[in-house]
DNA sequence: ACCTGAACACCGTTCAAGT
DNA sequence: ACCTGAACACCGTTCAAGT
């Protein structure tokens, strides 16, 4: 494993311990075995580090959504898939999902981090599209309801994060707010569409 | 004013115009015309004021969308406002609103902050419960309609903030985006429901 | 090419005083 | 009761060296 992976590795086990507050570099350099300053030999700051782990982690995102497309069951049940892999990722790795979803990380460093992003972000859209063209989810502009729905699903995963969903009575379950999401999408006839 | 609100008005403008991070006491100080650690004398430290600025906003919120619900119309056309209102807050006070979203503070301050956001939650959920009670909406477990519609919201509105829906073609803009939202919510008869 | 160690300008927070 | 100033233990980042 070279540095370079050794001290993105370092980083993603911090954020997912302890938040990204806790991934100083002076930390990741220690848990790397280095002097606190060695980072920057890899990385032009610590942002272009978290940076890194954040492209990587939607690579994985992508990859996870994309398996979750070439799976079983009808284009629902595959969107099901996604979401729930998704889910899955972000409970195993609260603080790397944070990350993801944080505004001016992604703002800044546009590069493969914004590639990666949108890699993952069409390869669900591929799922509602597949849903789309067989008639099981509602017609609508392209990206849009794929757009949406994914919104939702981080929207959710942030509100459960933040002990928001307890505040907000009945929507207890991130898994049950995605079954009455999914089941609103569900097709129903509509006169004039 | 008192030096409390003085502090808390530092707060709030130094969130907006920079985002969290130039939040500093020390520039809170300053801007106040006092010492780097006089605020220590009003807050228990950075994050109780932090807190503090958010348990103000989360009650202009749920003023906001309690008048959406006095408003003209019907049910769908007071949740849109409610939902409008939401969102002009979130562009005008952008630092605000994402502080509002931000999980540790929220879960630190368990207090009045808890208790504010609550309220404007169930000032949302009112809304989509009088839709609801008059078949403009779907039938759905008391809060938990409420409850996906807001995880919407605020997943579209943190999308946005992020450039996150520049990358995610086809859902460029959030008001398209809660129109789509409430054309999918409209009711369609269903049978067996 | 990669790493170290000292240094700088910041932080939040604490503490001993001042009025 | 409220504020100040010095101090402490952190940060990210830079720079001059070392190998």
């Amino acid at each position: 494993m070279t540095t370079d992976q050794r001290l993105r590795a370092a980083a993603a086990a911090l954020l997912d311990a302890g938040g990204e507050s806790t991934v100083t570099l002076r930390a990741v350099a220690a848990a790397t075995g280095l002097s606190h300053n060695a980072p920057y030999k890899h990385f032009a700051s610590r942002g272009a580090l978290l940076a890194a782990v954040a492209a990587e982690d939607f690579r994985t995102l992508g990859r996870l959504i994309a398996e979750a497309r070439r799976s079983g069951g009808d284009p629902v049940e595959r969107l099901r898939g996604a979401l729930e892999g998704v889910l899955r990722f972000s409970e195993r790795h609260p603080g790397r999902y944070q990350l993801l979803l944080r505004s001016p990380l992604v703002a800044a460093h546009e590069g493969s981090l914004e590639a990666a992003a949108r890699g993952a972000f069409r390869a669900f859209a591929a799922i509602v599209e597949d849903g789309q063209a067989a008639g099981v989810l509602p017609a609508a502009p392209s990206g849009a309801l794929a757009g949406l729905v994914f919104a939702t699903l981080n929207g959710l995963i942030d509100a459960e994060g933040s002990g928001r969903l307890e505040a907000e009575k009945g929507l207890d379950d991130v898994r049950a707010s995605l079954d009455l999401l999914l089941r609103l999408l569900s097709p129903r006839p509509q006169a004039g569409e």
